[in-house]
DNA sequence: CGGCTACATCACTACATGGCCATATGAGCG
DNA sequence: CGCTCATATGGCCATGTAGTGATGTAGCCG
């Protein structure tokens, strides 16, 4: 990895992990894991206030997690592409492994 | 993913995309990939200050991305797994995809 | 013991950012 | 036009945290 890896490269990456590492955009990515969706839509389902989820869209669009299409008053947010979801099921297997780990550790004694 | 997400999951998952959401930490790992190394040898490879990368040690070793080997008077830190790098490669990755689409928008033109 | 070394922790500053309120923009519609 | 709705943006505050210097702690050595 990074022996090749310039510190500008590095801060481009560590800015795409530090997106992920907020429930609040992780709410809205796995909202919109079964299609499209609008900023009200999205209200909804994340709970998250307007002003606050319009941020937080912006930053995900300008990374380039989420791409817009705008329709009349509306504007429809959809996933970038599924890498995502690759992302956090492997971050989740960590956990899995580690709560496992400690299940071990705790039925041996 | 989420809909079955717990909030406590979601803070979990979140928690640990933040501890990759720091160039000085990218720089500690990539520097452990080869091997141990001592909190001293991380200083020369990642050029951090001895506080502030012991501070980042304890971090990732609380999260589980480190584990630590005491031996003397030194501490010997090494990778938990190598799925970090796994996470890496999608982000450069994705990186990749969007430099690529950015050239062919520009070379359209 | 006393001193040295490697690391951890504390105290502090500087800065980034999540959340909220208020306001602006911009599209539809009467 | 003026009104309303959906979204974006600016200002503000509170919190978190990266970095740094000083101090604490633990293991080695004389």
């Amino acid at each position: 990895m990074a022996n090749t890896m310039t510190p500008e490269l590095l801060r481009l990456v560590a800015s795409r992990f530090k997106a992920l590492g907020e429930p609040a955009r992780l709410r809205i990515l796995s909202a919109l894991r079964d299609g499209e969706q609008t900023v009200t839509e999205l209200m909804d389902e994340t709970g998250l206030g307007q002003a606050n989820l319009s941020k937080h869209l912006q930053m995900l669009h300008g990374i380039g997690f989420v791409e817009r299409r705008k329709n009349g008053l509306f504007v429809h947010y959809r996933l970038a592409d599924r890498d995502v979801f690759r992302l956090c099921d492997i971050m989740c297997g960590r956990l899995e492994a580690q709560v496992a780990a400690r299940r071990r550790v705790l039925a041996a004694r």
